[in-house]
RNA sequence: GCACCCGUAGCUCAACGGAUAGAGCAUCUGACUACGGAUCAGAAGGUUAGGGGUUCGAAUCCCUUCGGGUGCACCA
């Protein structure tokens, strides 16, 4: 089960040492996408020097020893000395043949790894913004992928549970009650209670005299103190304030079909008894100083404003724990208990300093070994109109649950433009799939390190490089299926590969597992919905030059619904690796 | 000041060191009793911010200038 490029790898290497000697099989043979061919060997041009021979002359020696019979039609040297493979419609028809056969259309499965992904990462009381959207999004993408490639994927919701704020806002909760209308804004608009907590705090804080406007402000740090204390009432209120919190996650998570649950929670407060220890252990080592009275780590290479060093705060002055510590604790417990293979950090580009501090402080620790490497996926910053960090007008942060009923709004107007003839149900489940899809496709199809503008209306449109395009294929591919009264998956007909757009089409399918492999490598699922928009407009071009029912023979009719099946599965499994949903009709 | 990310078509974005830098949107031209036109075919649009270097070959790697973003001691 394999793509032409990996097919064809070891008889290019083969040629190569027989042309040039064997110690040259091991040389990469450079084999590249081509627009002259369908696939060009620029492996003359690399090793010309090496051997002293000019390059297409090297190119002529590859190709005299390059046995290529039935695979392909055409083997010519090009240019400076490229290698252009042209393959055989049959050698086409017969890989994509297998394809359709096998149950992972192409899709290796890799020697299973461990390998924990932290993303998504929200904090208690503080609404999810498009950032934490993206991560989310992009996070769940690659855990599913993989998944999909056989690792052993374990997801670590990272949330912000843990620290100074939770005095405030406990306080703020004993205020109003457990089960006030205002406690209930922790799961519909988060931010109005973070805000009310903060708003009275700064109140008491700035009075004059001091204790004029009531003493929120004391009860709030004594009351931190008894929550890093281990106070079994603080803690009871702190865990109402988490339950809260986890209600308003999971109402976003099941909007946006992630797959996190509860079981995958792994907040900061999860490490708070290690912490301690975590902190002698470093001071022991010798690795942790003291320094303006607070404990921290001091790394070569790191040099801040006016050459000063720069720290890793692992204990605060007045014994508190910031994300450093947890973040230790958190990459230690993923090595020696996960038995971590690789360890990705789905989090925002800007965290890339503190995160290789991180790092740097556990591998001198000795908690993590050479042989694990984390991954920072970075996620850039989504950007507004004015290309500054989308906020709203007010300066405030986007709330995110009114952002997706807004996509799934403007999926609606169309839906209800263009469909009249579907009832409400119908039309409101396909409005949420096509919004929803619309919205993480956005997220997905840049490069995850890029910072992107956020536009919603090119986001939900129904034209060019957006969810619902590729959306659209898929339906029209049940619609074929509906009227011949078949499921794709029993479509098992012989696949011939004749006019220009079945065989780009064929060739395309080939591809598949190629690049799912690659996003789980290089940790890029934009390369996947780019391979998957590729694959929708090959398909409408076929479809709009093959007639599949009206074919002029039963064998070709057969053979295009095969391929319309095998665009069907590849369809419905990479939207599925990326997390969206492929609705039934449009 | 130091570090990281970035600068590609009017706009939004691509391009494992490979030939003439590609898509989508927008613009313009075509194809409609259409297996779902929510489509397809085509045109136009570029000194890859500037300058050096490495290489057979650079948007990509190195150096440098300019421009933008983000971090850099007790929030997370």
């Amino acid at each position: 089960m394999v793509s032409p490029l990996v097919a064809l790898t070891p008889r290019v290497q083969s040629a190569i040492a027989a042309a040039l000697g064997e110690s040259f099989r091991e040389a990469d043979p450079v084999l590249r996408p081509s627009q002259f061919a369908d696939v060009q060997v620029n492996a003359a041009l690399a090793l010309a020097k090496q051997v002293g021979m000019p390059p297409r002359e090297v190119a002529a020696k590859i190709v005299d020893a390059l046995d290529v019979d039935g695979v392909c039609d055409a083997v010519e040297v090009s240019g400076p000395g490229f290698i252009n493979l042209t393959f055989s419609n049959a050698w086409l028809a017969a890989l994509l043949q297998e394809v359709a056969a096998d149950e992972r259309t192409g899709v290796p499965l890799q020697e299973r790894e461990n390998i924990p992904i932290d993303y998504s990462a929200p904090n208690v009381a503080k609404e999810m913004h498009v950032g934490h959207l993206r991560t989310t999004v992009v996070g769940d993408a690659l855990a599913r992928t993989l998944e999909h490639l056989g690792h052993n994927v374990v997801r670590q919701n990272h949330i912000g549970d843990w620290g100074t704020p939770f005095g405030m806002l406990i306080e703020h909760l004993l205020d109003v009650g457990k089960d006030s209308a205002e406690a209930e804004l922790l799961v519909t608009d988060p931010n109005a209670f973070y805000q009310a907590a903060r708003v009275k705090f700064d109140l008491a804080e700035k009075a004059e005299p001091a204790g004029s406007a009531g003493d929120f402000n004391t009860r709030a740090r004594t009351r931190v103190v008894a929550l890093q204390a281990g106070d079994p009432d603080t803690l009871a209120l702190w865990q109402e304030l988490v339950d809260l919190s986890k209600t308003y996650f999971n109402k976003v998570y099941s909007t946006l079909g992630i797959t996190l649950t509860d079981l995958d929670l792994a907040g900061e407060s999860t490490y708070n008894a290690v912490l301690g220890s975590l902190c002698d252990e470093l001071e022991a080592a010798g690795i942790a100083t003291m320094s303006d009275g607070a404990l921290c780590v001091f790394l070569d290479g790191y040099t801040g404003r006016e050459g000063k060093p720069v720290p890793l705060i692992i204990r605060k002055s007045d014994g508190g724990y910031g994300y450093a510590t947890t973040d230790l604790a958190t990459i230690r417990y993923r090595v020696h208990d996960l038995k971590a293979h690789r360890v990705l950090y789905v989090i925002g580009a800007p965290q890339a300093l503190h995160l290789n501090m991180v790092w740097d402080t556990a591998r001198k620790a000795g908690w993590l070994p050479d042989d694990v490497v984390p991954v920072h996926v970075q996620i850039g910053n989504v950007l507004g109109e004015d290309r500054k960090i989308l906020k709203t007008r007010s300066g405030k942060p986007l709330r995110l649950m009114m952002l997706l009923d807004e996509a799934v709004e403007k999926a609606r107007a169309v839906i209800d433009e263009a469909r009249p003839d579907l009832d409400d149900a119908v039309k409101a489940t396909i409005a949420r799939q096509i919004g929803i899809g619309a919205v993480k496709y956005a997220d997905l199809s840049v490069a995850h390190n890029s910072e992107y503008v956020f536009d919603l209306d090119r986001m939900v449109a129904l034209t060019g490089n957006t969810g619902p395009y590729l959306q659209y294929v898929v339906a029209r591919i049940r619609s074929i299926f509906r009227q011949v009264a078949m499921d794709p998956a029993d479509q098992r007909a012989p696949i011939r590969v004749g006019e220009p757009q079945e065989r780009a089409l064929a060739q395309h399918l080939l591809g598949f597992g190629d690049v799912v492999a690659e996003v789980g490598d290089e940790y890029e699922p934009h390369r996947l919905c780019a391979y998957l928009f590729e694959l929708a407009q090959s398909f409408s071009a076929f479809y709009e030059n093959c007639p599949v029912l009206k074919a002029d023979s039963d064998d070709v009719r057969e053979s295009r619904l095969s391929l319309c099946a095998v665009v069907f599965r590849v369809m419905t499994t990479g939207l599925d690796l990326l997390g969206l949903e492929a609705p039934d009709q449009m």
